[in-house]
DNA sequence: GTATATGCAAAGCATTTGCATTAAA
DNA sequence: TTTAATGCAAATGCTTTGCATATAC
């Protein structure tokens, strides 16, 4: 649901097993991929380690991820209406879709 | 070197091997890992499948992902330099770096 | 002669798949 | 009763690691 720090399927898991102790992890995995085709959520892999899935799907996602722990969530730049990928630069790609991420330390992990 | 489709692992291990025909996988993520924490290149995963290793670490990058076949290329969009992620945005992050990714179909994909 | 880099093979992690079982319509 | 969803466990794909060998200084 309409969080805004994007957690793993373990994570998923782990939360869903509150309301569903017996749930495995390729139900979540099934559901989530099955989520991910209907266009509800987003797949996004964070670099190294499990992908992380976000319940926002607009067009233009702007995220700030974290390159200590991996945590994800949502961020809304400056500029980003003005982000277009003119046409000589496409390569003949017919261009669906945005991703904006933003790198760094999160204050957990600057702090250690 | 400075191309602007990006390779996996396998594909530098299979162009190594022309020069090396004896090189190992092993070596090649050794070098490769080696590298990105040198600075001179940097990981990026592209959804599902490898990572795609790019020698081009200007702050800011802007690629083009094929959704299809998982190629990867440089581009350059409008309005790059006035992405900014406002102070009251950053939630305490150090932010070192913004990766900007279009998704689509390559022509290739897009035709079969 | 000592230290580093390499290849090989096994291990590791995240994710997917096959299959028998369970629950649902 | 027929169908779809689930759990389990094995398989997969990518990447890393241990260790013995080979290479360089």
């Amino acid at each position: 649901m309409g969080e805004h720090v994007h957690l793993t399927a373990e994570a998923i898991h782990a939360a869903a097993q509150t309301a569903l102790p017996e749930i495995s992890m390729a139900t979540v995995y099934n559901t989530l991929n099955e989520l991910a085709n209907m266009g509800e959520v987003r797949e996004i892999s964070a670099g190294n380690g499990p992908k992380r899935y976000d319940p926002n799907t607009t067009i233009a996602h702007q995220h700030l991820l974290c390159t200590g722990c991996g945590t994800l969530r949502d961020v809304a730049p400056e500029g980003e209406d003005t982000l277009k990928l003119p046409l000589h630069e496409r390569y003949g790609y017919q261009v669906v879709g945005l991703d904006i991420m933003f790198r760094g330390l999160c204050p957990a992990c600057a702090g250690a």
